[in-house]
RNA sequence: GGGGUCGUAGUUCAGAUGGUUAGAACGCUGGCCUGUCACGCCAGAGGUCGCGGGUUCGAGCCCCGUCGGCCCCGCCA
């Protein structure tokens, strides 16, 4: 093994071309491949920014290039030689600096290197669990390397649109209190206050109202924030957000910083120029046109309601829906009539498995004549109005999905979507924002038995929905805006009540006490009453939306340590258990842990 | 809490219906090779088939349990 005194790295394995030629350079990085032809050695040299090929000659250096024989993959070398053109013919259109090569007159072993667990040339995916064990292997891969590094880049272009805005950048508490409403919170016991805990935020929500109250009036912050809850592709215990809070702006101001901002960062990251403003959606048109309130507008499908014309056909199961109060929507599938049994079969399944009851469907053959275990109940009036409505031809296949609102909406929604993505209509590189605005405020929770906060409980209500508060809360609209993209949900916000009475009035119609809204946030409601500015603001999934822009179908793709499904950490097996003496200073008790304490 | 799927060599995978000594490719080790770039050629090593139990004359394959990765519902953003 040799030391690294005495050389210096001259330059990356990117950077060489032919503007080199002939300088003497110094090169450190990793040996990805080694290619030795027994009197001639290549060595494909990696570092962070790319590839650069070595040659080992005896002609150029004998004892060099003897040493380069033991040379293997993953060893840490520093390599000093001479930038030289490859020979007419053996240039690697593949890798930047292919026209190059470095003639190695000294090679430095700086480290070596056990057999990598897996190879970390990307032809083959190894496993998400060795991959995670080995994070650091898997790290080195250029891929991985790309999206961290990626990710950066997302990260400092959003800062600097919001340092060129007046913003300022806040730090706000890791340990704060646990608040009641939203997701599981994760504690952190007390040693000094014995008995109580710390929860982590789920995020900054109300210190950065306070920090409107102080008067910062545009604040940003790219903060980690958590939640106990189980995990998804898109979700993980820990997980990153850009927040920003504004005062004395609307709904309108928001929306237009967001789309410059994001613009922003699509135009100096992967220099896409984008199409502002972005279309909009309220919360109704998303959920009837695509049955969810995070709508994928990258192709078409889209829900349509039958309700009046299926409510007097024969049909039992869309009778019986109506007439318990449920809906009757459909799908036209263009072009699809040729589905399988066996697929719509596994569909019938899909839908099942969403809760619904069955799924029906009827294919429009060449002569216009419906194929369908259900054709035999509807009159051709009806057809023609079904057809009219989905604008069916020959060759579509439509779906229907008869139930309760939410049911029908979810399970076309999903079919939808299920559809799209086996006959490959979710295009890659296209981006499709969509916000989602006039969301519900409230909705009944029928395990709690009250009303609780759709987006949380600090968001405005509609001014002229106000006056339903007591009469009618589920139908009151809120502030409240979610930005869509490719539909997944990468950002919402609100604007805040910043009225101490009105906040009073959404805690008593969501069933919060005065003592309880007194002791659980007494210092927002006092805030309130020092004179709060008008102030609202969003929060960003930063995981979500560089995953979306990387191309990428996990955000453990561009979190550098995620966790497991089961929240572990392969690498440093967090969690883990405690000593007993560390349980004792926080005043808690071991014995929990039933399957290995025995009970 | 629930549903699905996967687990075989270092890695990625193949191993119909249960049947002799569990295979391939890449990687690894040794040898040869002066223009390769997924170098090539020759030889070789490498397996508690996730773990435990059961059925059977016989289990990688069947059954029960369990552990782990992933996807999804609930939950949550």
């Amino acid at each position: 093994m040799d030391s690294i005194d005495g050389l210096k790295r001259t330059h990356n394995c990117s950077s060489l071309t032919e503007a080199s030629l002939d300088q003497e350079v110094v090169l450190m990085g990793w040996v990805l491949r080694r290619r030795d032809h027994g009197g001639l050695i290549f060595v494909d040299l990696r570092d962070k920014r790319g590839v650069t090929q070595v040659v080992f000659a005896p002609e150029v250096d004998a004892k060099t290039h003897e040493k380069a024989h033991g040379l293997r993959s993953e060893y840490v070398i520093a390599v000093k030689g001479k930038v030289r053109r490859r020979p007419e013919g053996m240039e690697n259109p593949k890798i930047t600096t292919g026209m190059i090569e470095v003639a190695a007159h000294e090679l430095r072993i700086l480290n070596t290197s056990k057999t990598p667990p897996f190879p970390l040339d990307e032809d083959v995916e190894p496993s998400e669990a060795l991959r995670l064990k080995y994070r650091y292997m898997d790290l080195r891969r250029p891929g991985m390397m790309g999206n961290i590094i990626f990710r950066h880049k997302v990260a400092q272009a959003m800062r600097q649109y919001l340092n060129g805005h007046d913003f300022t950048e806040v730090e706000t508490p890791m340990l704060t209190r646990s608040t009641p409403e939203g997701a599981r919170d994760y504690l952190v016991p007390s040693r000094l206050n014995p008995g109580c805990f710390y929860a982590l935020p789920q995020s900054p929500q109300l210190y950065k109202q306070i920090l409107m109250v102080a008067g910062l009036e545009r604040y940003y912050q790219i903060v980690r924030c958590f939640r106990d809850e189980d995990l998804r592709a898109d979700r993980q215990p820990e997980f990153s957000q850009l927040d920003m809070e504004l005062s004395f702006i609307d709904e309108e101001d928001i929306i237009v910083l967001v789309e410059g901002l994001i613009s922003h960062v699509f135009s100096e990251t992967l220099g896409i120029k984008l199409k502002t403003p972005f279309p909009r959606l309220t919360y109704m048109e998303a959920m009837e046109r695509f049955g969810t309130d995070r709508p994928d507008t990258r192709f078409g499908l889209e829900l349509r309601d039958i309700t009046n014309i299926a409510a007097k056909s024969g049909v039992s199961v869309f009778e019986r829906a109506v007439a318990s109060g449920g809906v009757v929507k459909a799908i036209n599938a263009k072009g699809m009539a040729g589905l399988s049994r066996k697929e719509l079969d596994d569909l019938t399944e899909f839908a099942k498995g969403l809760g619904a009851k069955g799924l029906a469907w009827v294919k429009i053959k060449e002569d216009g004549s419906w194929q369908s275990p259900i054709a035999k109940f509807f009159s051709e009036d009806e057809r023609q109005a079904i057809e009219t409505r989905l604008g069916a031809a020959a060759g579509d296949i439509l779906f229907f999905g008869a139930d309760q609102k939410a049911v029908a909406y979810k399970v076309l929604g999903e079919l939808r979507l299920e559809l799209a993505r086996q006959k490959g209509l979710l295009p890659k590189g296209v981006f499709n924002f969509t916000w989602v605005t006039d969301f519900p405020l409230l909705e009944y929770d029928k395990d709690q038995g009250r009303f609780v906060a759709v987006h949380h409980p600090f968001t405005a209500p509609k001014p002229e929905d106000i006056g339903l508060l007591e009469s009618d809360p589920g139908s009151i609209r809120s502030r409240a805006y979610d930005l869509v993209l490719n539909g997944v949900e990468i950002g919402g916000g609100s604007i805040r009540i910043h009225q101490y009475p009105v906040q009073q009035r959404i805690f008593k119609a969501l069933s919060i006490t005065e003592d309880e809204a007194r002791d659980k946030f007494g210092f927002l409601l006092e805030a309130l009453l020092f004179g709060a500015p008008p102030h609202g603001g969003l929060a960003f999934g930063l995981d979500r939306l560089v995953m979306l822009m990387a191309g990428r179908e996990t955000i453990r793709d561009v979190i550098a340590f995620p966790k497991t499904q089961k929240a572990q950490c392969l690498l440093t097996q967090a969690p883990a258990e405690v000593s007993v003496t560390q349980l004792a200073e926080l005043y808690l008790k071991p014995g929990w842990n039933l399957d290995k304490q025995g009970g």
